[in-house]
RNA sequence: GCCGUCGUAGCUUAAUUGGCAGAGCACUCGGCUGUUAACCGAGCGGUUGGCGGUUCGAAUCCGCCCGACGGCGCCA
C-alpha cells in the first residue's frame, strides 16, 4: 500500500502517544512537549491570543494559542472554533498560576478534527432542555461521573454473585405471563398474538434452579405504571438472585452482603466521582453490617410511637418510609409483612399464616432498594392466592409444574440497580442514574 | 389515576396586573497578547405552545386541547 492510500484521515499529529489530560493536571508532563485530543470546553479570545480549554474523558486543561505560533489562516480557524469542536493539540506543558487547574499547554501545532455547530447546551439550563438534549448532556462531567459509578456497580454485582458461587442465568424478555399483577405490563405484538415485556426474571429463575442451583442476573425489567415519582422508571435494570435451599436469613445475608460490596467497590474505584457529586463519603465509609432487622409489626408500632397515622395491614407510603428510614443510620430490613399486601409467590410464615417470609430493604430518600422472599412451594397455596388476586391459574401451569416435580425450599430477591445508584450518588431523581431514562412522559431521545 | 405549577428569541427570562413584546447568554461583524462565566462596540434573532372566545385593544382575562415539571398513589 502506498503512502497516499494509507489512512488519509490521519494527520500530522498522528493517532498515537496522546496524553490523558488528567496526567497533565497531575503534573506528570510539566516542561515536556505533549499531544492531547478532545473537545473545546470553553474559549476566550483576546485578539492575538486565544485560550481554548480542552476536555477529554479524564479532565479539562487550558491551551494557549498565540498568533505568532501559527500561520494566519490557521490561527483564524482556531480562533473561530465553537464549544465542543474536536481537535488535537501539540505543545509544551507549563505550570502556570494563571491557568485554571494550574497547568496549561502552549500550543505549537493544532489539528481541527471537526469544527462544531453552535452547541445547544450552555449554562443555566432547564431540566426539560437537558432531558431533550440528553444525547449531548452525556458529555457533562456530572453524567460522566454518574455513569462511571454505574459501570462499577454493574461490575460489583457480577463480581459479588460469582464470588459467592452463583451462576448467571437469563430469562426471556418477551413473556406470555405477568409476575406481579397483570395491569402493569407493556404489550408487544408477537405476529398474530400478544406477549409482554418482562417485569421480572424470577418465575423463570425458579424453574432454572432445579438444574443450575444458585443463580443471578442483571437484566432490564419493564413496568407500564404511570408512576410520577423521583424513583420510578418504566425501564430499569433489575439485579435478581434465586438461591436453592435458601431461607429468609440466607437472603437477608445475601442482600446485606451485596449492598456492602457495592459500597466498598465504588469507594475503591470512584472516589473522585463521588466527591464531584457531593456525596457524603463518611456515611459510605462508616457503613458496616449487620443492618437492623425489624418486623412489619414492629415498624408499625415504631411509626405509631412517632405519631404517624398508620394501622396494621396497610402498606407503607412515602411519608411512612421517610420516617422509618430516618430512625436508623443504616439501611433497614423490614420483614414479615401481612400476606395481603405482598405478591402471590411469597411463602407464609408457619408460625403465623397471616404473614409472609419476605422483606424490603429500605434506605433514606430512595425507599425500597431490595424486595426479597422465601417462595411458596405448595401448588394448592399458589393456586389459591392467584385466585384471590383475581388471576387465572391456568396461565401459570408451567410455573406450577415447578412445585409438582420434586418441589424444594428456595428464596430470592430483586434489587433496583438505578435505586442503588440514586442512593450511592445521592441523586434527586432516578432518571439521572441511567443514560437515556424512560418515564411515562418521556421516551426520547 | 389524582392534585398542583408552568409554557415569551437557540437557551435563561422581564413586561407596572388589559395599553408600543424588552434584556442577559449564545451566534455574526469589529477592537484588544494572560483570559478565568474575559471585556468593549454593533448586528441577527418573536405566529408570546395551539385553537376558539371576551374586548377599541390580549403574553396578560375565559374555555378546550397539547406539552413539560413537581407531589401523591402503585412499585424495584
Amino acid at each position: 500500500m502506498s503512502e497516499e492510500e494509507h489512512a488519509p484521515e490521519q494527520n500530522s499529529l498522528g493517532k498515537e502517544n496522546f496524553a490523558p489530560i488528567e496526567e497533565i493536571l497531575e503534573g506528570e508532563h510539566t516542561g515536556e512537549e505533549v499531544k492531547i485530543r478532545g473537545w473545546v470546553h470553553r474559549t476566550r479570545d483576546i485578539g492575538n491570543m486565544v485560550f481554548l480549554n480542552v476536555r477529554d474523558p479524564s479532565g479539562v486543561v487550558q491551551t494557549t494559542i498565540a498568533s505568532d505560533e501559527f500561520e494566519e489562516e490557521k490561527f483564524e480557524d482556531l480562533k473561530d472554533l465553537l464549544v465542543e469542536s474536536s481537535l488535537k493539540v501539540k505543545g509544551e506543558v507549563a505550570k502556570d498560576e494563571r491557568a485554571p487547574g494550574g497547568y496549561e499547554i502552549r500550543a505549537s501545532e493544532a489539528e481541527i478534527v471537526h469544527a462544531s455547530d453552535d452547541f445547544p447546551i450552555h449554562e443555566d439550563q432547564s431540566v426539560e432542555h437537558l432531558l431533550d438534549n440528553r444525547h449531548l448532556w452525556l458529555r457533562s462531567r456530572r453524567m460522566r461521573d454518574i455513569l462511571n459509578v454505574r459501570s462499577t456497580v454493574f461490575e460489583g454485582i457480577h463480581e459479588f454473585f460469582r464470588d459467592e458461587g452463583y451462576e448467571e442465568f437469563h430469562s426471556p424478555i418477551l413473556t406470555p405471563v405477568a409476575c406481579e399483577g397483570g395491569a402493569t405490563l407493556f404489550p408487544v405484538e408477537y405476529f398474530d398474538d400478544q406477549v409482554y415485556l418482562t417485569q421480572s426474571w424470577q418465575l423463570y429463575a425458579e424453574a432454572a434452579i432445579f438444574g443450575m442451583g444458585d443463580i443471578y442476573t442483571i437484566a432490564p425489567s419493564f413496568r407500564a405504571e404511570k408512576s410520577r415519582t423521583p424513583r420510578h422508571l418504566t425501564e430499569y435494570w433489575h439485579a435478581e438472585v434465586e438461591g436453592l435451599w435458601h431461607d429468609l436469613d440466607d437472603i437477608i445475608d445475601l442482600g446485606e452482603g451485596l449492598v456492602l460490596h457495592l459500597v466498598e467497590k465504588v469507594l475503591e474505584k470512584n472516589r473522585e466521582e463521588l466527591k464531584n457529586l457531593d456525596v457524603d463519603l463518611e456515611y459510605l465509609e462508616d457503613l458496616e453490617g449487620p443492618f437492623p432487622i425489624i418486623t412489619y409489626e414492629e415498624a408499625v408500632s415504631k411509626l405509631q410511637d412517632e405519631g404517624m397515622d398508620v394501622s396494621y395491614g396497610e402498606d407503607f407510603g412515602v411519608p411512612e418510609e421517610k420516617k422509618l428510614t430516618s430512625l436508623f443510620d443504616k439501611p433497614v430490613f423490614v420483614t414479615h409483612y401481612p400476606k395481603e399486601i405482598k405478591a402471590f409467590y411469597m411463602k407464609r410464615d408457619e408460625e403465623d399464616e397471616s404473614k409472609v417470609l419476605g422483606y424490603d430493604l429500605m434506605v433514606p430518600h430512595v425507599g425500597e432498594l431490595i424486595g426479597g422472599s422465601v417462595r411458596e412451594t405448595k401448588v394448592e397455596s399458589l393456586e389459591r392466592r392467584l385466585e384471590e388476586g383475581g388471576e387465572d391459574p391456568s396461565i401459570y401451569e408451567w410455573f406450577l409444574d415447578t412445585r409438582r416435580y420434586g418441589s424444594v425450599p428456595h428464596a430470592g430477591y430483586g434489587l433496583g440497580v438505578e435505586r442503588v445508584l440514586m442512593w450511592l450518588c445521592d441523586l434527586d431523581h432516578i432518571r439521572d442514574a441511567v443514560p437515556f431514562p424512560r418515564t411515562p412522559n418521556r421516551y426520547r431521545p
